[in-house]
This record gives C-alpha cells, sequence and structure tokens, in this order.
DNA sequence: CGAATACATTGACAAATGTCAATACGTCGC
DNA sequence: GCGACGTATTGACATTTGTCAATGTATTCG
C-alpha cells in the first residue's frame, strides 16, 4: 500500500489488495542465483549439449567446439553451472564428466508455474 | 568432439556420443534475455507481488513499498520485465497496472523440463 | 491555466560479468 | 622422474548491470 492511501487526487478505485506473502530476500537471493546461471547463452547451449546428449554425462571435451569459446572460458562457464547446483561434476582419470541435476531444475520449474 | 580423438593417450574411452541439435545461437539469446529478467532478487519479489496478489492486476503504486527500492529503480526493473515480455503494462489515467503473461511463463518453465 | 500527482528518463557511479592469454595443477604413459 | 595432456586458476580488460538524485512527461483536479 502506497501512497496511493494518502493521494489528494482518487478519481478511480486504485486498490487492488496486495497479498502479504512475498517472497523473502534470501528466498529470492538463491532464486536469481540459480536463473543467473540460466541467463547466458554460452551457457544454455552447454546445459542443452549434457541434455540432448542421450548419455547420462558429457567429457568437459566435448563441450569446447559446439560452444565455440576459449577453454578457459568454458570451464568459468561450467564452474558457475555446478555451483548453482544445476549440473554435477566428476574428474575421472585426466577428463571430466558433467552430468544433470533433474531435481534443481525440476525446483526451478515449479517456480515458474 | 574434440582433441580426445587425436590424443596420444587414450587410457579409457572418452566418447559419449553427443547430438548435433543444440540450442542455435539465436534460440539461445532470446532464452538467456528472459533469464536474465528472473535473475534479480528485485524483479522475483515484484514478480512475486503480482502473482500472488490474488487479482488480475496490480498497480505500479503497490510495487515500491515491498521491493525497498526507490521509484526510479523499481520503474526500471519493471522495464526489464515488460521488455522481456513477462509482465504487461497498462496506464489509465494517472496508475500504471502491470499483469502477469502466462504463456510466457509457461514457455520457460518447458524450457526446464 | 496552474498546481499536484504518478511514473519515466537521464546521468553518474560502483559493482558484477564475460572473455582470453598466460600460467598453474593434477594425471597418465614411458 | 619426465614430458604430454586435460582442465582450472589468475590477471587484465571492456561491457553490462543495479542504484539513486535530479529532472522530464503526461494526466487530472480546481
Amino acid at each position: 500500500m502506497a501512497s496511493r492511501k494518502t493521494a489528494v487526487l482518487d478519481p478511480i478505485a486504485c486498490c487492488a489488495p496486495v497479498r502479504s506473502d512475498v517472497l523473502d530476500e534470501e528466498q529470492a537471493a538463491v532464486l536469481a542465483a540459480s536463473f543467473a546461471a540460466l541467463a547466458d547463452p554460452i551457457r544454455l547451449r552447454l546445459l542443452s549439449v549434457i541434455a540432448g546428449s542421450g548419455a547420462e554425462e558429457v567429457c568437459a571435451c566435448d563441450l569446447l567446439e559446439p560452444s565455440g569459446r576459449s577453454q578457459p572460458t568454458v570451464s568459468h562457464h561450467m564452474k558457475i553451472l555446478v555451483d548453482a547446483g544445476l549440473i554435477e561434476r566428476e574428474k575421472r582419470g585426466l577428463w571430466v564428466w558433467y552430468r544433470l541435476v533433474p531435481s534443481r531444475l525440476d525446483a526451478l520449474r515449479s517456480i515458474l508455474g
């Protein structure tokens, strides 16, 4: 409820009741961080490579070419996705393997519906 | 497929076949822009105010207090949400009213599933 | 018209972000 | 151990982003 209440002018009823259970600051911060991880074209493409691979896991070496970015840049983006909890990382020998975390994606999806 | 193919060392099979239908650059850019609109705590709270209001529309004047930001800042964030197509804006008299665009939210949701 | 009101735009600034070259780190085969 | 390899980290840079004070725009009432 804002200045509406005390406005001198009030030609029409301007009041839509607003429920009080807005996202609290902490919830909003966590969700925003998750969406921020999705807010980059390269990261979306990296995710789609994993999601569309048909396999459980994808090797990091298979992410370089479709992204069109340098190796350090891809490593940087993958770290952001891992830190956001959207994918998991596992190193085996020389190679690193990534897989989706469906539960995390489901959680985000449920927020939008 | 990357340098894996030409590596001198190849102790284990490193190859997960990767499908070729990755998100193209334009699709990725559009989606990233939409997620970017959601990648801010203030904007998520603004959306939740509208979504949780129980009404079809919410007056801009009801968004100032829950956001805890200045009027120009809230106006700025609402513009970003409108430009992303997540909400619609309608001015009637002195006031501006906002409502969700469910189809757009549905579209984003379907990407995550 | 003139004053008041609701919202948008501008300008300025600090902070965060995406990028790559260079380098470091860990692992494997010899 | 040594050299080759896959990946991560660092450092530097330009761009983008969030924020507010000041100001502008449009609308309504008197």
